[in-house]
DNA sequence: GTGTCATTAAACCAATCGGTTGACAATTCG
DNA sequence: CGAATTGTCAACCGATTGGTTTAATGACAC
C-alpha cells in the first residue's frame, strides 16, 4: 500500500521536467498554463506532466473558471523522505563501523 | 550533473524490487546471487536490477573469486534525500501560513 | 450568437523497462 | 581433466514512458 505510493511517488521524482514543476509548485499555486510554460515543450506534454504527478497524489487541482489550479500535497514526499531517512540510519551506523575498523588498522600499522 | 545523478536514483528507487535490495544491502555487502535469491524472478532478471542500482552508483561491486559482492554506496540516497528535504523547507512554510491564515478567518468569523 | 483562451483527450511514435530464455565465460571442486 | 557454481550477455517480448499532433470540450469576452 504504502509500497505502491512509494513507487508513483519516486517515479514521479524521477523526471526532471517534473521535479521543476514541483519545485515551482512549492512557491505557490499555478495554473496548468504557468506550470507548463518554462518548458521548451508542446502544452499538452507538459499537461501529461502535471498529470502523473497527480496521478501520484502530488498534486490536487481545483478548477476556477476555465483554468485549473494545482497545489501542492507534500504528503507522499515527506513519506519518500521518511523511507530514505529510515534506511540512512543504517547506512551511518556501517560508515561508522566501517571508518571504526579502518582507525584500528591505521593504528594497528602504526604500532607494528 | 547533479540533475541527472537525481534522475537516476529517482528511477532505481521507484521500483520495489530494487528498493528491496537496498535495503538488504544496508544490513550488510551480499554476492549477486544473495541479493536475487529473495525474489521469484530469473536470477537473470534480479541481476540486471543489480546493473541497474551500479548504473546509478548507488552499489559498487568487487570480485572475490566467482562472486561478485556488492555494497552499498549511499552518497546519492543522501544526495535525494538532501532534495527532498530542501523543498520540504517550503513546504511546511506553506502549510504554516495556511494554517495561521485559518486560524485567523476562524478568529474572524467568531469576532463577527 | 462568434471567437478565443485554457485545458483535456485521442491517436500515434520511438525508446525504455521489466521480465523471460538460452548461450557463454570464469572460477572452484573433485 | 570434467562438472558444478556464479554470473554476464544478447535476443526477444509486451507494457509503459515521454513526446508529438490534431481534434474536441468548456468557460469567458465581445
Amino acid at each position: 500500500m504504502v509500497e505502491q505510493r512509494l513507487d508513483a511517488t519516486f517515479a514521479a521524482l524521477a523526471d526532471p521536467t517534473r521535479r521543476r514543476m514541483l519545485a515551482n509548485l512549492a512557491l505557490g499555486e499555478k495554473s496548468v498554463g504557468e506550470l507548463a510554460e518554462p518548458f521548451r515543450m508542446s502544452f499538452a506534454g507538459a499537461a501529461k506532466h502535471v498529470k502523473v504527478l497527480e496521478g501520484a497524489g502530488l498534486v490536487a487541482r481545483r478548477k476556477a473558471g476555465r483554468k485549473q489550479i494545482c497545489t501542492l500535497n507534500a504528503g507522499p514526499l515527506t513519506e519518500a523522505e521518511k523511507w530514505l531517512r529510515q534506511w540512512e540510519k543504517f547506512w551511518n551506523v556501517r560508515l561508522d563501523r566501517l571508518e571504526a575498523l579502518i582507525e584500528r588498522d591505521k593504528q594497528k600499522g602504526e604500532a607494528k
